[in-house]
DNA sequence: ATCGGTGCAAATTATTTGCATGAAT
DNA sequence: ATTCATGCAAATAATTTGCACCGAT
């Protein structure tokens, strides 16, 4: 790790509290795709007693600075994706994890639309994992 | 229409009950992409007494028999969209709204993964919508 | 009378709001 | 002493569960 969580957030503009140092610290360098749940555990082995109001607040906070960036999935789950280099995402439908897909294994292109302005494409691949893999992948 | 709500709903082999059918009435056939909230305050108009529990449960049954498709998008919205043909979508940064696009406006192509078994692609573009537009569009 | 299907009240889960506390001037 | 930032308890919103009712056998 290059710079420490309370440089990063120090960068974007959020003052370091503990609460958020101990979210930051999980949040931002995971690999993960988290929800608030999840972050909460995590935040917890560091500060045992945060609450889950200042968890939903504190990611909030780093969405509006753009150090997160939220993705919405099948009803229930919001997660959090820290910001690093744009990537797309595959979705897997029996676990429902994520996993990320380098920018340029999709290639998309449309049309010009004279009502709309598009800032962002985004493409979510759903399917399934599959268990024959090359099998060196599998080697644990 | 050429089906009644109720044949399409016997077809997909769901009894036509008149919560059902109130439902089915508004949303296999709006074309605008509504929350259970929206489906509530439209079921209502038909059967005033229906609860927000039977629009959910109805919703799941629907989805589970094909009917239709759920479209999770930022935190706070799951949506619900007829399942017509096979279409992408344009989000509204500012409204939120959801504009469909012809399939055939927006080309993906992906490598192949090892890993992946890729059963559904879904592109999502957003953006804002263009207030300059051609102006006959604008003539209301 | 029993059983499966249906709808809904109540429970649960997810998220936001508003206020109490503490740090900085 | 006043102001502003911060974190959290409590309120609200979204969704699911489980049970009571009803119609068919």
């Amino acid at each position: 790790m290059s710079q420490t969580s309370t440089d990063i957030l120090r960068e974007a503009g959020i003052s370091p509290s503990s609460q958020r140092v101990a979210i930051a610290e999980f949040v931002l360098h995971t690999g993960s795709h988290p929800s608030a749940d999840e972050v909460l555990v995590q935040a917890r082995k560091r500060l045992p007693g945060i609450s889950v109001a200042t968890i939903y607040n504190t990611l909030n906070l780093f969405v509006e600075h753009g150090l997160l960036r939220t993705f919405s999935l099948s009803q229930n789950h919001t997660v959090y994706d820290a910001c690093t280099d744009p990537h797309h995402h595959f979705i897997d439908d029996e676990t429902g994890r994520i996993h990320d897909l380098p920018i340029d294994a999709v290639r998309v292109s449309h049309d010009n639309f004279d009502d709309f302005d598009i800032r962002e494409v985004q493409v979510v691949l759903r399917g399934r994992t599959n268990p024959q893999n090359p099998p060196a992948k599998l080697a644990k």
